[in-house]
DNA sequence: GCCGTTTTCGGCCCGACTGTTTTCAGTCG
């Protein structure tokens, strides 16, 4: 029973007990789900151990029913709710603009228990004759139906990230704003983001309102409000704008910056010391006498915290390494020197080993390693043994024709199935590094898989671990592997772990990442790249570090060149 | 249902926008 499943059955209870009406407990049970999401150990380990309690968020009850879930595979005070409210309410709260209490009165009232009578009802028009529903309403409903039924899913980092570089650049130029950021998942570089958030200070906001809405990408306005408004650009992407006078900039970003964990611990916070906190700063509770919101340094400061970096506001123990003064200090994208995962011609990369090599030396690099596939990965054009040979060669030569760099020579060699590497150690002994990748045969047990990555690890020539869990963001899962035995082995033989850094792969996540570092193994920063254009996505792999608490020295390409090839044994 | 350097009982983050019911509940972030 993995923690994922356990957590699924929390959630679901929320949902039904909010159907329900039932106050607090969806609040709490989502909190305990959310905490086993994050463990870092199994929850059976828990159990046998009986630590269920220490996990945050369970006490007695859910603590029964984990042990009831884990040990029966079932939950009857589950069944016992299922049993209660027909299973098509649980999509109905999927509809935007419906809730809980929407749900419940439609069931009641117009015994709708799934989205298709939902839809048919509101095409006959007999919601409207509910009392606080009109014709707008079902207008809603049929519109959120819809947007269910075509939606995407989240959106990539890589692409969010983009487009709220162009709505906030359109700002600037269109209206000249300087106080102007992204917020919320976009600004602390979550994986994936649902919508955009933008916020504005200044002191004219219906200008800011006006100059939002008609931008040409925008497609449909949602809402527009004084200080707040939402619309929807061409391409589908909700962006949500706010806006709030000039001194209060720095609380709003703040706040719209969240997470909502996290700022509910710092709301706690703040009433432990008598303090008040919301969009516009931070209050004495009883004079209300604002203190501090001009910037977030001073946002913080007033609970007695240090600035913390965006990319980690989770609540994942940040604000208590605040309070205790050991924040970490996140490696930027400045200190990056290199690159060890990138496709040239030689495979299926876009870009010759020349133009990847000026590239770099334009990017300020140190140093670049070429990984071209190896023979089996016949769909990438793997490159033959024999061939190889010749590629060496050839990369030394454009190295040392190169002035300021220099070009490594690597492979991003396919672990086989038996956890053998695709080319002979005596052709891996001549290239200055090996990168070792899991592309095939993605469903074993999760037993042989570890047993396969562990066996190519114990390869002397394996330098780095690509992509070690093979997830695809939106696509495929992660592979089945104990990921704690990948970082346990890396520890032990001094593999590096990839951080991959195309948008949809991020692997190792936040999470492991962190792990990672916590066991002492040093992390190599890889874009992937099969274009010279994809070199840029390192910035989403810095981002993803940076969200796993990651700091220079935890990084191989924060390394000088000479540390490198020390590193390297070249 | 959880939790506690004010609490083992009584709290549980806070405000904007919308539609509709002309004073507010529901939803969202």
């Amino acid at each position: 029973m993995s923690n994922e499943k356990v957590a699924r059955v929390l959630y679901e209870i929320a949902d039904l007990l909010e159907i329900k009406g039932v106050e607090f407990k969806p609040v709490a049970y989502r909190r305990a789900a959310r905490n086993i999401e994050e463990l870092d150990k199994d929850i059976e380990e828990y159990l046998k151990e009986g630590r269920l309690r220490e996990i945050p968020g369970v006490g007695e009850a859910i603590a029964k029913k984990i042990s009831e879930i884990i040990e029966s595979g079932e939950l009857n005070y589950l069944k016992e709710l299922r049993e209660e409210l027909p299973a098509g309410l649980l999509q109905l709260i999927e509809v935007p603009e419906i809730g809980p209490r929407t749900v419940m009165r439609l069931y009641k009232e117009l015994k709708i228990t799934n989205l298709h009578e939902l839809k048919r009802a509101a095409e006959e028009h007999r919601i409207r004759r509910l009392k606080g529903f009109g014709d707008r309403s079902e207008e809603i409903i049929l519109k959120g139906i819809s947007l269910l039924e075509h939606r995407t899913g989240r959106m990539l980092l890589g692409y969010a990230y983009f487009y709220g570089k162009a709505i906030v650049d359109y700002m600037i130029a269109a209206g000249g704003y300087s106080l102007i950021s992204t917020a919320g998942s976009l600004r602390r570089m979550k994986e994936t983001i649902g919508d955009i958030d933008i916020l504005v200070g200044s002191d004219e906001p219906e200008k800011v309102m006006r100059v939002f809405v008609e931008n040409p990408r925008v497609s449909e306005v949602i809402a527009k409000g004084d200080t707040k408004s939402s619309v929807r650009l061409e391409e589908g992407v909700q962006v949500d704008i706010r806006v709030v006078s000039t001194d209060s900039y720095g609380a709003a970003l703040q706040y719209f910056t969240g997470s909502k964990e996290h700022n509910i611990s710092l709301r706690s916070l703040a009433i432990e010391k008598g303090l008040k906190i919301n969009e516009y700063g931070v209050f004495k509770k009883d004079a209300n006498e604002r203190i501090a919101g001009r910037t977030e340094e001073e946002v913080y400061a007033a609970l007695g915290l240090e600035m913390m970096p965006p990319e980690i506001r989770e609540n994942r123990g940040e604000i208590k390494a605040s309070i205790e003064h050991r924040l970490p200090t996140l490696v930027e994208l400045g200190d990056i020197k290199g690159d060890f995962h990138v496709h040239s011609t030689m495979s299926d990369g876009g870009a010759t080993v020349e133009e990847i090599a000026q590239d770099a030396v334009k990017r300020g690099y140190e140093y670049i390693g070429i990984t071209d596939h190896s023979e089996s990965l016949k769909v990438a054009r793997g490159v033959a043994k024999e061939d190889l040979k010749r590629n060496i060669e050839k990369v030394r030569e454009i190295s040392e024709k190169t002035g300021g760099i220099r070009v490594l020579m690597g492979a991003e060699v396919e672990i086989r199935n038996d956890g053998i590497l695709d080319y002979p150690d005596s052709i891996l002994k001549d290239l200055d590094f090996t990168v070792g990748a899991v592309h095939s045969g993605f469903k074993m047990s999760e037993k042989d898989m570890t047993e396969r990555i562990v066996t190519a690890m114990s390869n002397d020539y394996l330098t780095i671990l690509a992509h070690p869990t093979g997830r695809v963001l939106e696509q495929r899962e992660p592979h089945q592997v104990d990921v704690d035995t990948i970082i346990d082995t890396a520890s032990e033989k001094g593999v590096f772990l990839e951080l991959n850094a195309l948008p949809e792969r991020l692997d190792l996540n936040d999470l492991n990442c962190r792990k990672a570092k916590e066991k002492g193994v040093t992390i190599a920063i890889g874009t992937d790249a099969h274009s010279l254009a994809q070199l840029n996505y390192m910035m989403f792999g810095v981002a993803t570090g940076r969200r796993g608490w990651l700091e220079k020295s935890s990084i191989l390409n924060t390394r000088s060149l000479k540390e490198v090839e020390r590193s390297l044994g070249i």
